[in-house]
DNA sequence: TTTTATTATGCAATCGGTTGCATAAATATT
DNA sequence: AATATTTATGCAACCGATTGCATAATAAAA
C-alpha cells in the first residue's frame, strides 16, 4: 500500500524545508526557478498529491461551489449542470449538487449543509413556493457570494443570470398573432417566479400593443408536468369557446398535452397552434414538430461558474449588483404554423 | 463578521477539553449523557459548525462520493444522480460529479480528478470505447470500493448495480414475436457494452426459441441518439426488405425513428411494431404510444450510493464480488401493437 | 476502609500544507 | 572594502478536529 507522500518527504529528500516545497509547488514568485523544476521533477516522480484538506484548512477555502436545483432530472436542469461541471471541472472547483424539490422546506435544509460544507460560493435556482430570503442570509452575511440563474429570487441584491423571458414570452405571443391567431391561452406556473411572471409581461405586451383585449381567464397556473398537460386537453375539449392557440412555459407540458389533444381529436396546428418553451429534445420528435423557445441551457450552466470563480477570484466586484442575460430565441416549428386554405 | 466558532471556544466556555467537546459531539460512548447535552446545546446557541477540512485531515476520510457518467443530461443518467444525490444527502455524504462525454480519455482524467480528491469512494457507468481498465487500478490499490451501474466493466471483480438486460431484451423481443412479427430489426449500441450486448443476447435467445433464425445484418449498431434515429428511418425507407419490427435500445432514438418514419410514410405500428428501452416521459406523449423497458434509474442511483455506503462502513464485504440486480419491467403501448383486421 | 472495576475527562501529538517574519546568500552601490 | 539592496530559503506557528494513552472521579466489591 504505497504511503502517502507529502511535501515532507519531498523536502528531506531534496535537502530543503517544506516551507520551499510548498511554495515551489505553488509557483510562488520568491522561489528560484531551478528549484521549483527541482521540486516538481521529484514530486512527479514519487507520485505527490496535494491534500486538499491540510490546504483548505489552513487556507479557509474550499475550492467547492455549491449548486441548489428544484430537479436535476429535467432536461434544462440537466443540461445546466452538465455545463457547470464542464467549467467547473476545467477550472479546478468541484460542485456539490442540492436538489430542492420544488419545496422551501428542503431548500433551506439545503442551504444549511452547503453552509456547514462551507461552499466558497452558492449558485441557486430557487424551488416553486420559496418567498424567504432568510435561509440564503448566513452566505452574505460571510460574503460568500450568492449568484442566482433561471429562477431568480427578486430584488435580492445578488448577481442573477437569466434569459429575458419577458422578450421571450413577448415574441412566443407575436409569432402566434401572426399566425391569426386571437384567442391565445397562456399556460404557466407558480407567478411567484420571475421565468413564469415574465413571460406572461411578455405575453400581455404582444397582446396590448396588438389590440387583443387581455382575458384572465386564458392565463392557467399549473405545474407544468406531463398530467397537467393532459388535464388542460380535457379542459380544453370540454371548452364551448375553445382557444386557438396555445403558449406553454414548458416543453414537456406542451407535449404532453398536444398528444392529449389529438386523441381527443382536436387538430394541431389546425385547430389549436401551439408554441412551448426550452426546445427540449422531445419538440422535435413528436409531430406536429413544436415550435419552441430556444433556452441557452448549457451556456448558462457555464456562464454561472464562470462568473462565481470570477466573483471569487475578485476580477468582479460582488457588491455591484449585475445581471447576466443570456440570448433566447423562438424556434418555429410546425405546431403553430397556420395556413387558411 | 461574526467569527468561526471551533470546538476550543466551546470547551473554555464550558471549562472542558477540546477532547471532551469533540467526543461530545460525536456522541462517544465514553461521555457522559449530561455532558453531551450541554455541549451540543452550547453549539448550536453559538451556531458552531464543524470544520469537515480538519476532520477530513485528520480521520483520512472525505464523505465524499465520485461519480463519473457518460454523460449528465439524459434522462435515465439525470435519474440515477437524483436517486444518489437523494441518499447522499440523507447520509451525510457529498457526490462529486463528472461526465466522461463518451470518451475514454475524458474519463481517465476524470478518475484522476477523483483519486486527488480523495473521494471515499467511486460510481462509474463506462463510456462507450472504454477498454482499459488501468485508471481505476490506483482505487483498488488503495482499497477505495469501485462500484460499477448501468454500463458495468466486466470481469473487473468490483460489485455492479444493474438490471438484466438479457432478459429486459428477452422479453421486448417475444413481445414482437408474439404480435406476429418476425423480421426484427434491432437498433443497439456499442457492443463493448454489456447494457447493449445483453440485450443483444437476450433478443437472439427469444428468436432462436421461436425457431426464428437470426440475421446479423437485423443488429444495427447506432449511437442511439436523435440524429441516429432518423437516419435510421431512411435507412428503412430505402429497404426492399423491410423489417416489421424495431426493437431500439433507447426511447430517444425510437421517437426520433418513429417521428421521421411517420414522415416518411410508414404507419407504426401496422407497418412496424416498435419497442423501445428506458421509460424516458418521452415515450407516452407520442403518437403511437412507446411500447418500452421500464428502467429503475431513480432506484439505481439510490442503490448504487447505499452500497457504497455500506462498503465504507464495513457493513458488506468488498471482496465478495457481488451483483446487484434491479427489476426492469416491459410497458406495453401502442407502438407495438399488430392486429390483422 | 481499602482495593478493584468502571466511567468520564484531559493531555498532547497528529493530520499536511501555508505564511509572516527572520535571516542567509548573492549582487549591486558607494 | 564596506554598506545597501535584492533574492532565496528556513523557522515555527497555525488551521481545527481526532484519538491513544494516562489519569482523575466515582461506584462496586472485598
Amino acid at each position: 500500500m504505497s504511503k502517502e507522500i507529502t511535501i515532507y518527504d519531498i523536502a528531506s529528500q531534496l535537502k530543503l524545508s517544506p516551507a520551499t516545497v510548498s511554495r515551489a509547488l505553488n509557483d510562488h514568485p520568491a522561489i528560484n526557478e531551478k528549484t521549483k523544476l527541482l521540486v516538481n521533477a521529484r514530486a512527479t516522480e514519487l507520485g505527490y498529491r496535494s491534500n486538499k484538506f491540510a490546504s483548505n484548512l489552513r487556507r479557509q477555502k474550499t475550492n467547492t461551489i455549491g449548486v441548489i436545483v428544484p430537479r436535476l432530472n429535467s432536461y434544462i436542469m440537466s443540461t445546466v449542470i452538465a455545463g457547470m461541471e464542464k467549467v467547473a471541472n476545467e477550472e479546478g472547483f468541484n460542485l456539490i449538487i442540492s436538489q430542492s424539490l420544488e419545496s422551501q422546506k428542503k431548500e433551506i435544509a439545503n442551504a444549511k449543509t452547503m453552509f456547514s460544507s462551507r461552499v466558497d460560493g452558492l449558485l441557486v435556482s430557487v424551488a416553486f413556493d420559496t418567498d424567504s430570503f432568510e435561509h440564503f442570509q448566513p452566505f452574505l452575511k460571510k460574503k460568500i457570494p450568492l449568484i442566482f440563474f433561471d429562477r431568480i429570487f427578486e430584488n435580492s441584491d445578488c448577481p442573477d443570470i437569466v434569459i429575458d423571458n419577458a422578450k421571450a414570452g413577448y415574441e412566443a405571443t407575436k409569432h402566434l398573432i401572426e399566425q391569426g391567431r386571437r384567442n391565445i391561452v397562456h399556460i404557466t406556473g407558480n407567478l411567484k417566479r420571475n421565468v413564469y411572471s415574465d413571460r406572461l409581461k411578455g405575453y400581455q405586451q404582444a397582446l396590448t400593443e396588438q389590440g387583443i383585449p387581455l382575458n384572465q381567464d386564458n392565463v392557467w397556473v399549473t405545474a407544468l408536468n406531463l398530467e397537467a398537460g393532459r388535464e388542460i386537453a380535457h379542459r380544453i375539449k370540454a371548452l364551448a369557446n375553445k382557444p386557438d392557440a396555445l403558449f406553454i412555459a414548458s416543453d414537456l407540458c406542451a407535449v404532453s398535452c398536444i398528444a392529449t389533444l389529438k386523441d381527443l381529436n382536436i387538430d394541431i396546428p389546425k385547430d389549436i397552434s401551439v408554441v412551448g418553451f426550452n426546445n427540449d429534445p422531445v419538440a422535435q420528435v413528436i409531430s406536429p414538430k413544436l415550435t419552441t423557445i430556444h433556452y441557452p441551457a448549457k451556456e448558462m450552466g457555464e456562464m454561472a461558474v464562470k462568473s462565481l470563480i470570477n466573483h471569487l477570484k475578485g476580477n468582479m466586484n460582488l457588491d455591484t449588483t449585475t445581471t447576466i442575460t443570456l440570448r433566447s430565441e423562438l424556434i418555429i416549428r410546425e405546431s403553430s404554423l397556420f395556413s387558411k386554405d
